[in-house]
RNA sequence: GGGCGAUUAGCUCAGGUGGUUAGAGCGCAUCCCUGAUAAGGAUGAGGUCCGAGGUUCGAGUCCUCGAUCGCCCA
């Protein structure tokens, strides 16, 4: 046994996470710990995960650490589990973001003026480079927060090969008849040529003063006779080329003079108020269809039939009359409706935002300033018949101000909508968490699915592969084809823009060139699962074993980003969901609840909780201060706050652990037979077990918060529930079989919970372990992230036994709780306590830990008494999940019934299992044993505490020796307080001398054995000595000790 | 304007299928314990469970309407 006589290394006072978080990353950096554990699991089970890639064009911050700490978890306790999770890193490098940072310094944000001024090469180019600008950043805050990804061989969307995936995927749609082109209505800010993202819209809302407009379409057969339409864009009117009314609503005819208008009813009184109108006639919308009006303005001279009535469900009534103006040119109703009646797209704005040259009523005006002009013009034509303003929200461009153009360009679609029934039936096929984010946001957005629209007008992004001669398109899957085509040698080309666009080939005797577009960066990132691997060019057989993933995460707003786009294309093209199973995290906020912004300046720099509290209180914090599709709120405080309490606490007691094993030499303790150890220790291993069975099912669950909890509450009954009431077993001075038990249990219970730990707080757990395991087992793995995930020995759990600690707890809390309501402390001996348990059960439950509740209590004698102590008053409930169902409204006559029942007789029945007659307004009611609650309720002339019907009773009580043994413990204490002050070792003994005067007197001349036992005094007021520390206490105790 | 989520103690949050005395952690106060000790335990402030209706013997929980906040989308 020589190797357990290794001594643990003296532990730190506690866990000091910046320093410590340091050491363990210098340790795995030096050890190789994470390509390590990749390694010995090459030839395990596969556990797929996607990492979806960041832009790493700016900074990270901790709603980024918020992504990755789950991202690291879930991979890190299957890896203990023994399958091989890859984890490829990756990068997004594409997208508006890119190109706006560039824009930005080069302070042009005129897309024309950049291609004339700066050229594609050198934009590019810098959009290149500016990607990799943060790369440092994130892989610094990667490794700090113990981040488990691989960076260095990481996928970025920029790549070759990645494009080529991209692109052969593209021609898979293509193939299927699942690419189209078609108009879309975008926002667009004609200062600068650019259509915006949605994001980018959603951040230049404004209240705005708009024109509101009533104008007059008077009826082609019937001039006398207008529809009343409504507008807050005049400047479409010249575009109009039809009217829209909702099929479902009344419409009425109204006339006032000799003038006839006709508006949606619910909207007639707000349209004339107080004036005298009288309603001529009533129609549904519906029946108004193809009523021809005469136009406002004839600059569009096309052939097609026009200016007649549609029924449109989009039409409302909050506003207005009822009657829409459509102009399919510009809003994206418009366009839909215009799409679906084959009306014509009449662009009287043009794409530089300038009103064009034949409407002549405003030519050359900037589409916002052409209102005043044209209101002006149908004033004058008698055509309007009210102009005022309106108070609404509308988008402005965030970079120049201007009010943004909804306007009808051509763009290349995804048809998602073919495949609506595949998206909804494969999202049933992942597990979401939360849950809600199935049906609710996700599903909802299958429901409403609208066609994916793919193409972007801008330079940097994959380039859409399709060439055209003008009329016709061809879709290029691989760059082999290109080249095939081109009969040109391309292993060297950038598939980027421009280089891209100098490709062509002849087709059929014509030229083709490549359309300008570039691809939506989502659909690259949707593109991940086969364009990280760069199949199915090759590693064929990577992409079948990890595809789909078991496992993703990323915050909320994913659903539609990166949730949607993996999900579509893996639909689309596989016919199967992307992942299995999803975290959908919430937002990080601050403190208060408010968003982090920069403007609002409370955005928390991830290092600063990492230095002043650590990196796994963070992760912790995390995992299980909320749920995780919650709100985070973060500061320094809160992420204290919500670890302090696990790190300390299980760091002390591994502390404890340590303390005494070196004392003993213990080292490794030897297995003990679960069935010789105490039923202490076989409660403590029965916890452990039931913990780590938990801990493994929540965490196949994805239930971090839950598994977390777990632990939380299985250290603080490790702690307090066995520890505490275990350490005398410590303190002896042989090592009996008792102690062997209580110091294997520990041990196990310690080694258990560091693993449980790991995938959660890796550095935290890591440390342990070094101070646990590793000290004491050079030859097994040298790192708690290199041992496998332990096993749950169901046999081990004893639930009986649980249940009777549970039994046994609730009595002490319940006798503290009564020593605390008469004022007499703990360390007071008292002579009895009386128990009323409620059945059998506790009774014995009781029995079984009499030892226990005795000296946690610190009496003398327990007593378990039964319904006939007479101290003991009862109260009667009724059970109601019983009778509510079986008496209904009568209820209220049991209850009385009940109130007015001799207590102690039902009482007494009740615990005979005899049935119970009670009267009550008038009524009998005839109640089974388990129809009555009964609870004990006082407990006359004694300190009594009470709760759901066990009820402990304190005979305070003291003759002479009890005062004498108090008063005993109370020197102990002081005595052990002067050690602690002494700066003494536990196991130090000492010379004791102690100045007494009366009680104290004769409690030590009584309780000198007993004294000098608990202080490990060799001699008490023996042979003088030089007193090393002297205290004296206010009592008149005077204690001075030497270190012997 | 639409969809989703939240609203429970001073703060952060729990509260399957409606049921008995609505809980935990933190903070604060008081007391206790202390050979793990800058830890640990107990008790307390007495919470309009966001509001108003409704269903029911019984609603934090179910239904309707509304308020505030957040997110997503128009």
């Amino acid at each position: 046994m020589t190797e357990n006589r290794a001594a643990y290394p003296a532990m730190a006072e506690r866990f000091a996470a910046p320093a410590q978080e340091l050491a363990v990353l210098e340790f795995w950096r030096t050890h190789n710990v994470f390509a390590r554990s990749l390694e010995q699991t090459r030839n395990g089970p596969r556990y797929s995960f996607y990492e979806g890639p960041p832009t790493a064009n700016g900074r990270p911050g901790v709603h980024h650490v918020l992504a990755r700490a789950f991202k690291d978890l879930y991979p890190r306790f299957w890896t203990m589990r023994g399958y091989f999770v890859r984890r490829k890193a990756g990068w997004d490098t594409h997208g508006l973001p890119v190109e706006h940072e560039i824009e930005k310094e080069l302070g042009i944000l005129d897309k024309s003026r950049i291609e004339k001024e700066v050229g594609i090469v050198e934009f590019t180019r810098r959009c290149r480079e500016s990607v990799y600008r943060y790369v440092g950043d994130w892989q610094k805050l990667t490794e700090r927060m113990g981040y488990w990804v691989d960076l260095d061989d990481a996928y970025f969307t920029l790549a070759n090969s990645y494009i080529e995936t991209v692109w052969w995927l593209f021609k898979q749609l293509w193939d299927r008849g699942l690419v189209v082109q078609d108009y879309k209505s975008v926002p667009y800010d004609p200062r600068i040529g650019a259509t915006l993202s949605d994001h980018e819209v959603a951040q230049g809302y404004r209240e705005v003063d708009d024109p509101s407009v009533f104008v007059r379409f008077r009826l082609r057969d019937d001039p006398q006779t207008s529809f009343l339409a409504w507008t807050t864009t005049p400047w479409t009117l010249p575009a109009n080329m039809a009217l829209a009314v909702h099929p479902a609503v009344t419409y009425c005819v109204v006339k006032r003079g000799d003038e006839r208008f006709i508006v949606a009813e619910p909207l007639v009184a707000k349209v004339f108020g107080e004036e005298p109108v009288e309603v001529v006639e009533r129609k549904q919308g519906k029946d108004l269809a193809g009523i021809h009006y005469q136009p406002l303005y004839d600059y569009y001279a096309g052939g097609e039939d026009r200016y007649y009535v549609i029924p449109a469900p989009f039409v409302t009534t909050e506003d207005g009359t009822g009657v829409v103006h459509v102009a399919p040119a510009y809003g994206p109703d418009d366009l839909a409706l215009g799409k679906a009646h084959k009306l014509p797209i009449y662009y009287s704005v043009d794409f530089t935002g300038h009103v064009v040259e034949q409407v002549t009523v405003a030519a050359g005006l900037f589409f916002k300033d052409a209102d005043p002009p044209i209101v002006a013009d149908l004033k004058r034509r008698g055509l309007m018949f009210r102009a005022g303003t309106y108070r609404h929200n509308y988008p402005f461009g965030w970079r120049t101000d201007d009010p943004l153009l909804y306007i009808a360009k051509t763009a290349w679609f995804v048809r998602t909508t073919a495949r609506k029934a595949q998206l909804l039936e494969n999202n049933e096929k992942i597990n979401w968490v939360p849950e809600t984010i199935k049906y609710g946001r996700f599903g909802n957005w299958l429901e409403n699915n609208v066609d994916w629209a793919v193409s972007r007008e801008r330079f940097w992004g994959t380039p859409l592969p399709l060439w055209t001669d003008g009329t016709n398109f061809i879709c290029i899957g691989s760059i082999a084809e290109l080249a095939q085509r081109a009969t040109r040698e391309l292993s060297t080309l950038d598939l980027h823009r421009p280089a891209v666009d100098e490709i062509t080939f002849m087709d059929g005797g014509r030229e083709f060139r490549r359309v300008p577009e570039v691809l939506d960066a989502w659909f690259d990132s949707g593109s991940m699962p086969y364009a990280q691997f760069h199949y199915p060019f090759e590693n064929e057989k990577i992409f079948a074993e990890s595809f789909p993933a078991d496992f993703i995460s990323e915050a909320v707003d994913q659903t539609r980003g990166w949730f949607y786009s993996l999900h579509a294309i893996a639909t689309l093209l596989f016919d199967s969901p992307a992942y299995r199973n999803v975290i959908c995290l919430g937002h990080v906020v601050d403190a208060a609840g408010e968003k982090m912004s920069k403007s609002r300046g409370n955005v928390i720099d991830p290092y600063l909780i990492f230095d002043q509290v650590g990196a796994d209180a963070l992760r912790w914090y995390f995992f299980v201060g909320s749920p995780p599709g919650e709100a985070k709120r973060v500061s320094v405080e809160l992420v204290a706050e919500g670890s302090h309490k696990l790190f300390n606490t299980l760091w002390n007691t591994a502390k404890f652990f340590t303390t005494y094993a070196n004392a003993d030499g213990v080292g490794v303790p030897p297995d003990v037979l679960l069935a010789s150890r105490p039923d202490l220790d076989r409660w403590a291993v029965s916890r452990l077990e039931s913990v780590t069975d938990e801990v493994t099912r929540l965490l196949e669950r994805y239930d971090a918060l839950g598994a977390g909890r777990a632990i939380e509450r299985f250290v603080d009954d490790l702690s307090n529930w066995y520890v505490r009431p275990s350490r005398a077993r410590f303190w002896g001075a042989t090592l009996t079989a008792d102690k062997q038990a209580a110091y294997r249990t520990l041990w196990e219970s310690l080694t258990r919970v560091t693993r449980l730990l790991a995938p959660f707080v890796p550095f935290f757990a890591e440390a342990l372990y070094r101070e646990l395991i590793r000290s004491m087992d050079p030859l097994g793995p040298e790192s708690v992230h290199l041992d496998a995930w332990p096993p749950a020995n169901h046999a081990a759990i004893d639930e009986s036994l649980l249940d009777a600690m549970g039994v046994a707890k609730r009595a002490v809390d319940l006798g503290r709780q009564a020593r605390a309501g008469a004022k007499v402390k703990t360390r007071q001996p008292l002579p009895v306590a009386y128990v009323r348990a409620r059945n059998e059960r506790e009774a014995a439950a009781l029995q079984r830990f009499r030892a226990l509740v005795l000296e946690e209590l610190n009496v003398k004698d327990l007593q378990v008494v039964g319904l006939e102590a007479q101290f003991i008053e009862y109260a009667l409930r009724p059970n109601l999940p019983r009778l509510g169902p079986r008496y209904g409204k009568r209820m209220g006559a049991v209850r009385a019934a009940l109130a007015s029942a001799d207590a102690r007789a039902v009482a007494t029945a009740v615990a005979a299992g005899k049935p119970v007659v009670v009267k009550g307004d008038g009524e009998t009611f005839e109640l089974e044993p388990s129809d009555v609650l009964v609870d004990s309720k006082s407990a006359e002339g004694f300190a009594f505490a009470e709760s759901e019907g066990m009820l402990v009773a304190l005979d305070t009580r003291l003759d002479a020796d009890l005062v004498l043994e108090g008063v005993a413990r109370e020197i102990v204490r002081a005595v052990q307080d002067a050690r602690k002050q002494a700066d003494l070792q536990v196991s130090d003994r000492i010379h004791l001398r102690l100045t007494t005067e009366g009680t104290a007197a004769q409690a030590l001349a009584k309780f000198r054995e007993y004294i000098m036992g608990e202080t490990l005094a060799v001699d008490l007021n023996g042979a003088d000595f030089a007193p090393a520390f002297a205290a004296q206490s206010s009592d008149g105790l005077k204690v001075e000790l030497a270190r012997a």
